[in-house]
DNA sequence: CCAGATATGTAGTGTTCACTACAGATGTGG
DNA sequence: CCACATCTGTAGTGAACACTACATATCTGG
């Protein structure tokens, strides 16, 4: 039994277009005409793919908080709690105004609210900012162990503040705040942190 | 010539409706047959009162600013620039989780990213929130001269800080947070303008 | 070179969307 | 009571949507 053609296009390069349309419109305002131009493949071949419309979405978040990853990794491998919010909201605020890619950040661009049919959208990214904020949570909760932070502090509460202030910066990216407003936004929010450090 | 059929729906009343629809799912997700249903009317009715779906959104829009500018005005009312923060971020947790309405903010949940056509839906969004921000400015801009803020403090910043939280609350709120979260982030928050407050 | 398997391009499918034509209902001014 | 103006409900309109049937093309294993 053959294995059957090959696909002519590189599912990943497909994906990074696909991601920008999702970034730009959001995923009920993305049409799988947009999509499949963007991607330079026909409807057949997406829906073989990725099996339909959210299927592609997933893929697509898949692969950004994969890129993201490694990116979240060298934040808090910063040596301090201070210093890891500093990392985290300055590069937030550097990234979220790349013009290589659309303003603000997918995981809020992608779709806050949705229409019927598509309400586990927002969950779906929900989810995925979750993980983020868990991993600076933990990250905090060995900061307050060594000290670095008060012992009143509460990691948890610190960690969601975080991740609170990197979303609010990636919408006002999305509607046209430049990276030094957002820069000045994370230098005043550092100072937060910085109160909780011992 | 006579005045015609006087209509038979109190605007204000269905404008409530629709504002809920449009906080829920969204400006692309809510349809017209949601908001008429929801409103309590036909379709035409809808189209001769509001013009189309974005007058509608727009008339909605300006019932909330309306309603909420009662609100702000108490909140920068507070003596000093950390209360006016605090007032601002808790009573912002307790609104956004209020069972009453849906979770998080109409400007956020109504649409950050449009498709093709609602371009100008998030702008429309962006502009209002951005009013809030402009009122929280002069605040601390009167605050600073006041010496309740430091010299060296940027009021245009802090507000645009304290937006930004608002707004990544509004966003864990839709996603699920509960009022105790979102108390802890404005806990958190309101130290960064302690840490401005001279 | 053939059979099975998978991908591709063309050209649709039914559904849902925002929006409206039209006829009848209900008001006001003369 | 009549002419006129505006609202209301029914029943659609064309367009855009996500998704797919189908014939064809291109691969592998034997």
């Amino acid at each position: 039994m053959g294995m059957g053609r090959p696909r002519e296009f590189d599912a990943d390069v497909a994906l990074d277009q696909a991601m920008e349309v999702f970034w730009r419109h959001g995923y009920e305002g993305a049409t799988i005409a947009q999509l499949t131009e963007a991607m330079g493949i026909n409807p057949p071949s997406l829906y073989a793919c990725f099996g339909n419309k959210e299927g592609l979405l997933k893929a697509a978040l898949d692969r950004y908080t994969k890129l993201r990853g490694a990116w979240m990794d060298e934040v808090v491998a910063a040596p301090t709690a201070r210093e890891v919010a500093e990392r985290m909201l300055m590069g937030i605020a550097d990234k979220q105004t790349d013009p290589a890619n659309p303003p603000g950040c997918l995981l809020v661009q992608g779709g806050i609210a949705c229409g019927t049919g598509s309400e586990n959208v927002p969950f779906e990214l929900a989810a995925r900012r979750a993980q983020n904020e868990d991993q600076l949570r933990d990250r905090f909760i060995r900061a307050k162990a060594e000290g670095d932070l008060k012992p009143t502090s509460d990691p948890a509460a610190l960690a969601r503040y975080v991740s609170a202030v990197s979303v609010g910066m990636g919408v006002m990216a999305s509607s046209g705040a430049d990276r030094e407003a957002l820069r000045q936004v994370a230098d005043v929010a550092v100072q937060a942190v910085e109160a909780q450090s011992g």
